[in-house]
RNA sequence: GGGCCUCUAGCUCAAUCGGCAGAGCAACGGACUUUUAAUCCGUGGGUUCAGGGUUCGAUCCCCUGGGGGCCCA
């Protein structure tokens, strides 16, 4: 069995077998730790070369460089930060029993446990020199090497190798721990309540999408993965959660791409008797505050080396106005879909004539003409109503609803409403939906009785706001979304 | 969904008009008490993504399928 294995995960797997063998430990439960790899290194940093201490000081970490001198071997331990400490092994220290053992049974990517006087090496590199050492988990796969980058896909398939190898993966999860960390503290310094919304649901409402189905058994019937929490976050709203936020998945059946994962974290937030500009005003904070409190500066270092300022007021251009200025021509709501319709195949956008409607028009000649082109943070307000059936109608400029997206560097980072709050225009809203899905728009939005119901019992005038926790990592960093995600989706092998 | 690129040793990558499949690191044996991708001597390691076709001969050319990436929709 053993056989078949590739040499190096033989020879492995016999050291393995060996040391249990011979009454050693491969993988013992415990091991006298006296201080962390961090904290040698923050006590002892300021020793110069062959500086020697008589502290004791027992580590464990992975090891990731090894070098055999003959009496005397070297060993860089590494922990979970990446913070590395070098341990010798001198033949005169740990005797030549232990000397040879450590040869013998010790290979790269091992947890080793070292123990002696902490001091700088002649060469000044900060060092334990070990009296004893221990074997703290053996590791049975050779480490990638770690000097050269690993492939993309290698990255993803097996994320703890990529942590180990690659300090940009490591940063990441650090990264989103903070950013997520500064929502929540953002949220709760301004008096909204995190909450928890379902899931699995009936309906798979709130948003524009496919949705995952699913069964179950016990009262059998279909479920569905949730596309969106909108509509019980509103729920919510109705019975008194007057300023609420959650930080939860959403989950899409489409495609992936580099900006689009089938589950990716949402934030959502309502705010009783606030509107889309009081979310725009909340958004910018987040979104700056995160910056400063995750990576100490708004001015976020692209890969490319650019850099790219989430700093200050961010623009507000409307829809229909920027639209206009970009075709030069006055595009109004009431301009005409044949019209918008001729303007589209001028630039070549082809759109399924089932849905063809005056908001799929100007959504798509704005994206065409506009939003392709938009780099600094921008909100676009004011949509065509059609597309936004969860948004109240402006409150002076008719045929358009308050609504915004944020877009960084050219993608959607966040989305706002003033919400739809009368729930007699709701429901016209959601039978419009209906339409539009019977004439073929599998991605309308599916009404919602129970949501429905809860609107009659009033809803307070509210804005809420959504954005995208995967896409904030990726305007904060440049990287792509299933860099930001610690364990994507990756299709199986076979 | 469409187009292009890609898959070779543990890892990162070479290679051949179609003619014994290579390097670096890693591994194995040996030397070395201050190495930082050590150095020196020696050795082993391959279902070239899978299946089929063409061919005396396929990692290479063709077809089908799969994985990954990029661009477009």
């Amino acid at each position: 069995m053993s056989d078949d294995l590739p040499e190096q995960l033989r020879v492995r797997r016999e050291k393995r077998d060996r040391i249990i063998a011979s009454g050693g430990e491969a993988y013992p439960v415990n091991l006298p730790i006296t201080h962390t790899i961090a904290q040698v290194r923050a006590a002892y940093d300021h020793l110069e070369a062959g500086q020697e201490t008589d502290d004791l000081a027992g580590v464990a970490g992975r090891v990731v460089f090894l070098r055999n001198t003959g009496k005397l071997c070297f060993v860089a331990l590494q922990d979970g930060e990446g913070n590395r400490l070098q341990a010798m092994l001198s033949q005169k220290v740990v005797g030549e029993e232990a000397l040879t053992a450590f040869k013998g049974d010790v290979d790269l990517g091992d947890h080793v446990f070292v123990h002696g006087r902490v001091g700088a090496s002649r060469r000044g590199e900060l060092s334990i020199f070990a009296d004893s050492w221990q074997l703290a988990s053996k590791a049975l796969r050779p480490l990638p090497v770690l000097h050269k980058e690993l492939s993309e896909e290698a990255r993803v398939r097996q994320r703890y190798v990529d942590l180990i190898a690659r300090p940009a993966a490591r940063d990441m999860v650090r990264l989103r721990a903070a950013v997520v960390r500064s929502l929540r503290e953002n949220f709760h310094a301004r008096d909204f309540l995190e909450v928890e919304t379902p899931m699995l649901q009936t309906v798979a409402s709130g948003a524009s999408a496919r949705p995952f189905a699913t069964h179950m058994n016990a009262y059998d019937m279909e479920l569905f993965l949730r596309i969106a929490p909108e509509l019980f976050l509103k729920e919510a709203v109705v019975g008194g959660v007057e300023r609420v936020f959650e930080i939860n998945r959403n989950f899409r059946n489409e495609g992936a791409d580099s900006s689009h994962s089938p589950e990716f974290a949402m934030l959502e937030a309502y705010e009783a008797y606030g509107d889309y500009d009081t979310m725009a005003a909340l958004t910018q904070d987040l979104v700056q505050t995160a910056a400063r409190e995750a990576l100490g500066t708004t001015v976020v270092t692209l890969p490319d080396g650019e850099e790219y300022d989430l700093g200050g007021e961010w623009a507000h251009i409307t829809m229909y106005g920027s639209l206009s200025e970009a075709v030069g021509e006055e595009i109004t709501p009431e301009t005409s879909v044949e019209h918008l319709n001729e303007l589209a195949e001028k630039v070549d956008i082809s759109i399924d004539p089932k849905q063809m409607i005056h908001g799929k028009l100007v959504e798509e000649l704005w994206e065409h003409h506009v939003g392709n082109h938009l780099y600094a943070p921008t909100f676009v307000r004011d949509f065509p109503v059609e597309t936004s059936p969860l948004t109240r109608a402006h409150r002076t400029i008719p045929g358009v609803v308050e609504k915004w997206d944020l877009y960084v560097r050219g993608f959607e980072l966040a989305t706002a409403y003033s919400e739809l709050v009368d729930p007699v225009v709701q429901r016209e809203r959601f039978a419009e939906q209906a339409r539009l899905a019977a004439a073929g728009d599998d991605e309308a939005m599916a009404l919602d009785e129970d949501f429905l119901t809860a609107m009659e019992y009033a809803m307070p005038p509210a804005g809420g706001m959504g954005m995208g926790v995967d896409r904030l990592l990726m305007a904060l960093t440049g990287a792509g979304i299933r860099e930001t995600i610690l364990f994507p989706l990756v299709k199986p092998t076979h």
